[in-house]
RNA sequence: GCCGCAUUCGUCUAGAGGCCCAGGACACCGCCCUCUCAAGGCGGAGAUCACCGGUUCGAAUCCGGUAUGCGGUACCA
């Protein structure tokens, strides 16, 4: 049952690339709105211009798509043009109604234009600093005459909007904090609303939007407590009714500070990059500061819609931790349909083939036949390259030292090695099947003396360069007999030089 | 400095006065399975619930204080 009372949103400023923390208040947002068959909608908030760029917003819009994470109005992800009756919604092309807005309030007189240069204003929190006061606009502009305001006019300053902040404590009731109080002397004084070229500035823009956009609830990270007297007393003056507001708790470095991508991989393409899927990204930022107070750990995005609950986030921040991170998201590969898998692994393919890691693109054919031994053991979709890689590859690189089984030397590794390479040649090439070439392999151990784990390691060695790969036998198939043997061949020449081994 | 917020195993968390001398998961260790690596199964170690005081027959859960940490303090968002 929809409710159409419920309207959320997130609100992206296009100053870098989609980051993991404003992935996880959109998806917040998502879950709350979607719970209650509310609206969620996406603003971007581009008037930074100075900072902003369309590289930036188009990898937001489309990484918060490719998570899943889907808004009812907002730009059109897949082309122009805006969605919504509240259109449009970048900032920079609703411009008319802050300056509408901004001139209602200057009109009213509950904002003013402030000459104060940037000298000035620097000077105030030097002498403030100095004085060990919090630093604050000292209101030089807050009660100059027509004369006076005209005299700075003449020497040519263009004067920034200010906001005049009124005595008194404000008081929200916190969705996920409980009962917030701020006494507005601690705001700082009259803050500018609107830049000495007109354009707007964060909280004044968000304010208008938010309420032009019917915004019920509004939630946002923890780092906007201290903002949110500011937005109050703006909702108030501008004539608004005021939302509801939900602080989130930080996502946090592992050292405790807020995440910062100077410490932690934030942008969320690096770990589409990375090989990590959606529903393993979904699912653990889901978990960052919230959980449905079950013992379920692997849950599908519609399952934890069904039990979001704002209740049950948090208060206190969760650290990053990207080990439970690629655990979630091998949980999820494995959950993947074969097609799905398949079309999800291609692109890693090709990078590996563009940059040279393997030397040709395999078949949809031969990787779905690869599945049954791989899935399991991708902890993302680019390791594919590093389990299965030596299948594409015309030359492999084999490390003598890792040649030589841990419990043999170099003459026994020749001599296992060649004699399964021979019982490997007798065998029926039609026949040449996992459960059919296990066997002679095994005898031949027997037969010599050697454990088949060492007989079977050197060959493993010997035809992938790795110590550590799908089970051998369903490796040699997919290799097939003619690249099995030649490789044996290279892997025993290498060793030419050991000298004979003694019988045993 | 000032304002605000937070604090349960290393990490993510369960826990809303007795079910908790605190449960699950990741990571770690061991065993099983086993040709390696995974996956899976079983088991282990790991939290005097930040500290102090109070309320109560009874507190991780309620109250007060302390400590520590974090966030904010722009003509950024």
């Amino acid at each position: 049952m929809p409710d159409p009372t419920i309207r959320v949103r997130i609100a992206p400023s296009p100053t870098g690339p989609l980051h993991i923390g404003t992935a996880r208040t959109a998806l917040f947002n998502f879950l709350f709105a979607r719970h209650v068959g509310g609206t969620f909608l996406l603003r971007l908030e581009d008037t930074d211009a100075a900072r902003g760029s369309e590289a930036f917003e188009r990898d937001i819009l489309e990484g918060l798509h490719w998570l899943g994470i889907t808004w009812d109005e907002g730009p059109n992800p897949t082309g122009d043009g805006d969605i919504g009756p509240y259109a449009p919604y970048r900032q920079m092309q609703r411009l008319d109604l802050y300056r509408e807005a901004s001139d209602r309030l200057l009109a009213a007189d509950l904002a003013y234009p402030c000459y104060c240069t940037p000298e000035e204003l620097a000077a105030d929190r030097a002498a403030q600093e100095a004085a060990k006061q919090p630093p604050r606009y000292v209101g030089r502009c807050a009660a100059l005459t027509a004369e006076e305001r005209a005299a700075r006019v003449a020497e040519g300053r263009r004067p920034v909007t200010r906001f005049r902040v009124r005595p008194g404590v404000i008081a929200w009731n916190d969705l996920v904090r409980g009962r917030i109080e701020i006494d507005t002397t601690n705001l700082g004084g009259d803050f500018v609303i609107a830049r000495a070229d007109g354009t707007p500035l964060y909280h004044f823009t968000v304010v208008v939007d938010d309420a032009a956009m019917k915004i019920s609830h509004v939630i946002r990270g923890e780092d906007h407590v201290g903002n949110t007297p500011k937005h109050i007393l703006l909702f108030e003056a501008l004539g608004y009714s005021i939302p509801q507001f939900a602080h989130l708790p930080l996502i946090l470095n592992p050292d405790g500070t807020k995440m910062s991508k100077r410490k932690t991989q934030t942008a969320v393409a690096d770990y589409q990059a990375e090989g990590f899927i959606r529903e393993g990204l979904v699912n653990y930022l889901a978990y960052l500061g919230w959980s449905p107070g079950t013992e379920e750990d692997v849950l599908p995005l519609d399952e934890i819609v069904a039990r979001f609950d704002i209740d049950k986030v948090h208060k206190g921040g969760a650290k990053f931790d990207r080990e439970r991170l690629e655990w979630l998201n091998g949980q999820w590969i494995r959950r993947l349909e074969p097609d799905d898998l398949i079309d999800r692994l291609r692109p890693f393919l090709q990078a590996a083939v563009d940059d040279g890691r393997i030397d040709w693109l395999a078949p949809d054919d031969e990787v779905r036949a690869l599945l049954p031994i791989v899935q399991e053991r991708l902890p993302t979709l680019a390791a594919i390259v590093d389990l299965a890689g030596f299948l594409w590859t015309n030359e492999i690189r084999i490390d003598p030292v890792v040649l030589v089984p841990k419990r043999w030397d170099a003459a026994t590794t020749r001599d296992g090695l060649t004699a399964a390479r021979e019982a490997l040649a007798a065998h029926d090439p039609v026949s040449w099947e996992a459960d059919e070439l296990e066997p002679p392999l095994r005898a031949l151990a027997e037969a010599r003396g050697w454990k088949a784990g060492d007989l079977f390691m050197a060959v493993r060695v010997a035809v992938t360069g790795r110590t550590a790969t799908p089970p051998l036998f369903d490796t040699l198939v997919a290799l097939g007999r003619d690249r099995t043997l030649a490789r044996v061949d290279a892997a025993i020449a290498a060793l030419a030089d050991a000298p004979r081994a003694q019988p045993a």
